[in-house]
DNA sequence: TATTTTATCTGCACTCAGTGCAACTATTTT
DNA sequence: AAAATAGTTGCACTGAGTGCAGATAAAATA
């Protein structure tokens, strides 16, 4: 009832637990994805390499897919909490761009390309992380709204926020494509300086 | 040997049977999704009705979502195509937005709100649609290309096909919501209207 | 037309993902 | 220490998807 000096406050025993199987999985996971490609890796082993059962498995992933689906899932909520962030003034246009090159910045160029490598051998996977653009421009959408609510810019954020998203997934096809080549700074702002050189000098 | 003055040239007996199968088989799969959804509704079932084995279903469809997906497989070579057949002359932006409408104009509304209501039954098949529209963006992008294969207009025409895709899917989203209220001309005018108010005014 | 070649259809057996259930074990609360 | 609660596991089951081999139908050849 009283609170010890304790280093950690109320993260109880469960919850610890829960957070060390939760990485032992994906950890299992990526590692038997690597050495024996997606489909060739069974969620059977991946649980005995992470110490668990197979039926347990299930009560930390609904998929196999989510595995890596789960290291890539925040990033909508990133973008969007970097727009409500970011200071008033300037352009809607740079203010996504902004935000979309300081989340971006926040991940490091090896695991970008190693999740992306790991996410080609699975076709589902590749599906559902498509989908996930969605769910990001989603979030991104809720964000501007916020900032600007008027009912009659609802088009134009969406617009703007399926933009910025579809820039940065083009970046990041590009970023891949080239093997980290560029850093991906540079890339992103490629695709959003088209952006505007292809829409705003257009007649 | 000899070309008789037959009704259907080259059509042999096999490709008709394929064919019709195939049709039977998309018409079974949708009866069945309408009434017991689309989980509800198994293979076997689907084959049945069908007229054919389990094991042949898989010798026409890969999977149960390819049934649904093959409903609007061929979008992003219409849109292609609409591009190529394009007169010259009008900026690119016209150009991609024309082809939507023309493409869009091709596709009856009743069958978009009810493929869409379908779709939304399976979490598969709709992370596989939404994995369509890169596809769709990857075969504009190519038939742009064909007009201006300017290597250093390769990261604008991209962005121009992921927008056009974008604002395509954007107003598809938003009539399906509405229920079709509006007509899908009127609203995807509004999107790709969106665009240019959003861009070609920012500083 | 009869025969050979070739593509398609089918049943069977199998692997694997994912789920519901009930017993069991560990944590937390009282 | 006991009772309540939450996580773990084994078991049995459904259903998707695949490889294989034999049967069947179409197409080419003679």
């Amino acid at each position: 009832m009283v609170d010890l000096p304790d280093a950690s406050p109320s993260i109880g025993v469960r919850e610890r637990k829960r957070r060390e199987t939760l990485r032992r999985i994906t950890d299992a996971g990526v590692c038997l994805f690597i050495e024996k490609g997606f489909e060739g890796a069974t969620v059977e082993e991946i649980a005995a390499a992470a110490g668990i059962s197979r039926r347990s498995f299930f009560h930390y992933f609904e998929s196999k897919d989510d595995i890596l689906l789960s290291l890539q899932s925040d990033v909508g909520e990133l973008f969007a909490a970097e727009v409500r962030r970011a200071p008033p003034g300037g352009s809607p246009f740079e203010l996504v761009r902004d935000a979309a090159l300081s989340v971006c910045a926040s991940i490091p160029h090896d695991d970008m390309l190693a999740i992306d490598r790991l996410m080609r051998g699975s076709a589902s996977v590749q599906a559902r992380k498509q989908a996930s653009y969605r769910q990001q421009e989603e979030a991104l959408f809720s964000a501007l709204r916020e900032r600007w609510p008027e009912p009659d810019r609802e088009t134009r954020l969406r617009v703007l926020a399926m933009v910025a998203v579809g820039a940065t997934r083009l970046a990041s096809e590009t970023f891949n494509k080239e093997g980290g080549a560029r850093p991906f700074d540079e890339v992103l702002r490629g695709a959003f300086d088209a952006v505007m050189a292809e829409f705003s000098a257009t007649a």
